[in-house]
DNA sequence: ACAGTTTCCCGTAAATGC
DNA sequence: TGCATTTACGGGAAACTG
């Protein structure tokens, strides 16, 4: 009745973040870690104290970076009504223990040059329990973490604990990374789209989802494609000094920070490649446009890409790419909304009219227009005044051309044109549950 | 020969900041203190130890917080070429002691309530002598400096440091804060032209001094004219939240940050009362605007105010000044050089034609035009965008009528319009020696 | 409730060592 | 030399305390 599976740790090692992201830890910051233990006696409260320990590996492991885990070493077991027998260790903090001289970077150098973001650790919490006559040890044990140092690292130890909790068949494997599975496209893009939902609300429909799939299996991907861990997380794309993975999660950083209400509205279309754009604004009416992510910026942007007729042929222009630079100064909307291309002693001209397929732009976005408020009684004796993004007009033929250039092939890889306002697919769709739920959802 | 006078402290405590402010300690950040030996013995070194102690209070200063002073506890007096015999502590950290349970916030209540910017702290550090027969116990003792715990309280710290130094009369007076005396205008003038030719290699002029007297003092300040602690640093201005000094540092750092460039060539008149710029504007030609340091704005604000001549009367103008935020979107000589006022269906016209008092905008602000570079080579594909500062031409009556409503006395106290352009008055002229040497310099 | 002070920690930059 | 990693710390915000 009373076994060591009665004993679990219940709210897995996580430092507190907006999207919840668990299981990486920073050195030096604090974070919590709780256990329950499973069994309605009221009466063990404050009889028995749980203690911790981290990472008592076996011998082949070789090259992990050793911690201590420092906190009040030992807590008793507590009951509250809603979670019963409980413990709660607040204020840990992990702290490398380097071997003598070591200073900053370079940790030894491990076989198959293993980076930190996949070396994966474990906490053991212990109790005894004693009643009835009946003494037991037992234990719990947290999931495998990341230890990072740096924030700058974050990135890419979510993209190991997404991959282990994806594939791992053992959660107690902390080797899991030494030769890491590769994984169906389907549970892949499963991953991308829910990271989307659950970070905005709204996933990734077929098309955005083919259209990633294409850049980590190389075509347009079927039932059977996989995905290495190296295409997702580890090697540069072809062109760019980043990995997939960096890239989305740059550009869902980006949409949760600047873009969620157009993104939820589903007026993003985002992950469309320059071509298939190319074939769905040509055949449009003169202003219409859409929003499309970079694919060469590392840090996630955003371009405003439209459709001009001129007596020459029809062109598609893209402004360069916003980032979180611009977009923290003006809302994309506020972009769109006051774009003008100048030219001298002309009255200037906005070339965004109707986003694709044809809405008009103010049905799309006026309800985040910011009212020119009332004069602000602090500032009453100035002029209000605002930034606007401009481009030039005439900014010589070389560049409008290179946009011509483009061919002008439809993509066959594209469904109907009006998948980017219907209501996402049901496969990709998950709620907003924060990530702990994805996790104990295998 | 050997007395204690030849142990002196050569380079005061000091965190490294660009300014070089020196004789603030931020609480677990590293700082570096040096002592020097005047004593020509080579012999000496690696024969004398050097150790360090803080704030050996006698009992009469109460409510001082107390700090631990951490790092390699002793160290040899070295030799070199260019300083003779030193020693020099890197690395040194303070912690506070705190009462036990004492947890963050809220130093005990102190009589009178002083400030931690208002605590001094000393660090003294000591040696022996041993030579020939003689032996003696030497020690050298820093600058009265102020610890902090966080950059926020630097600027507070920054005003303690100079009145310190300013006014004090005895070097080790840790208790100078329990009655500070009050400084003469003509000092503390000094003082502030000190720090702008300190930070940016330009002073004061006396319009812009007199104009700062003003406030400090209540009325145009005369050579027995005096300013109070209170008034310098300690109490809030009228109807503003802040005090002169953490008003006029905000502005020193927005000019060092953003404006440096037009700052030296004089083409910010800044200090200048919205009546005096409203007296120097009317006459002028159309389109004359000056630079004017926001009054209320407690971070740092500067406008641009212009005159606009119509058929009912001149107004002048400003806009909403700029801070910070904005500045680092845009140098203020680029907006100026954009700006423009909309109105539906019309050219937007630029209404800044002429600096003050009759430059051509070009002929000042030309030579640091951002050149529309060559087509970035990444970015050839999207045209190039850029963001500009407008504001609405009819933006209501309301708000012109505001300015003209101004009174239209032109201010006694200015004298000469081109003082603005001319050099800097010899008495406010310093050169850019760092701060160290104007505290040495009494 | 508030204000003064300290702690926390992200994100950028610099330092470090392989 | 470059790269991976850690440390340092400014600045905003939260936490703490009387």
């Amino acid at each position: 009745m009373v076994s060591s599976r009665s004993f679990v740790v219940s709210k897995q090692p996580s430092l507190p973040y907006p999207c919840k992201r668990p299981l990486i830890i920073k050195t030096s910051t604090q974070f919590l870690v709780t256990a329950r233990f499973l069994v309605n006696f009221q009466e063990l409260r404050h009889r028995m104290k749980v203690s911790f320990k981290i990472d008592k590996y076996p011998a082949e492991i070789k090259g992990y970076r050793r911690f201590n885990l420092l906190g009040s070493q030992e807590k008793d077991l507590e009951y509250t009504q809603c979670d019963g027998l409980a413990v709660e260790f607040k204020h840990l903090t992990l702290k490398e223990q380097r071997a003598g001289g070591g200073g900053k970077g370079s940790k030894g150098v491990n076989e198959g040059s293993r980076s930190v973001q996949e070396e994966l650790h474990i906490i053991t919490l212990m109790t005894q329990f004693s009643y009835d006559g009946v003494e037991l040890n037992i234990e719990a044990t947290t999931l495998p973490f990341v230890v990072i140092s740096n924030q700058s690292q974050f990135v890419r130890a979510w993209a190991s604990i997404l991959w282990f909790n994806l594939l791992s068949t053992d959660p107690k494997d902390v080797a899991f990374f030494s030769k890491p599975p590769a994984a169906k496209w389907i549970l892949v893009a499963d991953v991308l789209s829910w990271q989307f939902s659950c970070c905005t609300g709204r996933g990734l429909n077929a098309d955005q989802l083919q259209m990633l799939g294409k850049k980590l299996c190389g075509s347009v991907p079927n039932q059977d494609s996989t995905v290495t861990w190296s295409k997702f997380a580890k090697e540069s794309m072809p062109r760019v000094s980043f990995t997939f993975w960096e890239w989305f999660d740059a550009i869902l950083t980006l949409v949760k920070a600047h873009l969620e209400n157009i993104w939820k509205d589903g007026y993003v279309m985002g992950f469309v490649s320059r071509s298939a754009e190319d074939a769905l604004l040509r055949t449009r009416q003169q202003g219409t446009f859409l929003l499309r992510f970079s694919e060469s910026m590392r840090d996630g942007g955003i371009t405003i890409s439209w459709v001009d007729h001129e007596s020459d042929g029809s062109f598609v222009r893209s402004v360069e790419p916003f980032t979180k630079k611009e977009l923290s100064n003006i809302p994309l909307y506020e972009i769109i909304r006051n774009y003008q291309l100048l030219a001298e002693e002309n009255i200037p001209e906005n070339p965004l009219k109707f986003l694709y397929p044809n809405i008009p732009k103010d049905d799309a976005f006026g309800k985040y227009y910011e009212h020119n408020s009332e004069v602000n009684s602090e500032y009453q004796k100035y002029m209000k005044r605002r930034l606007i993004m401009v481009s030039e007009r005439n900014n010589d033929e070389t560049q409008s051309s290179i946009a011509s250039g483009t061919p002008q092939y439809i993509s066959d890889t594209l469904s109907n044109d009006n998948d980017i306002f219907s209501p996402v697919h049901g496969e990709y769709c998950h709620d907003a549950a924060d990530l702990g739920n994805f996790i104990n959802r295998k």
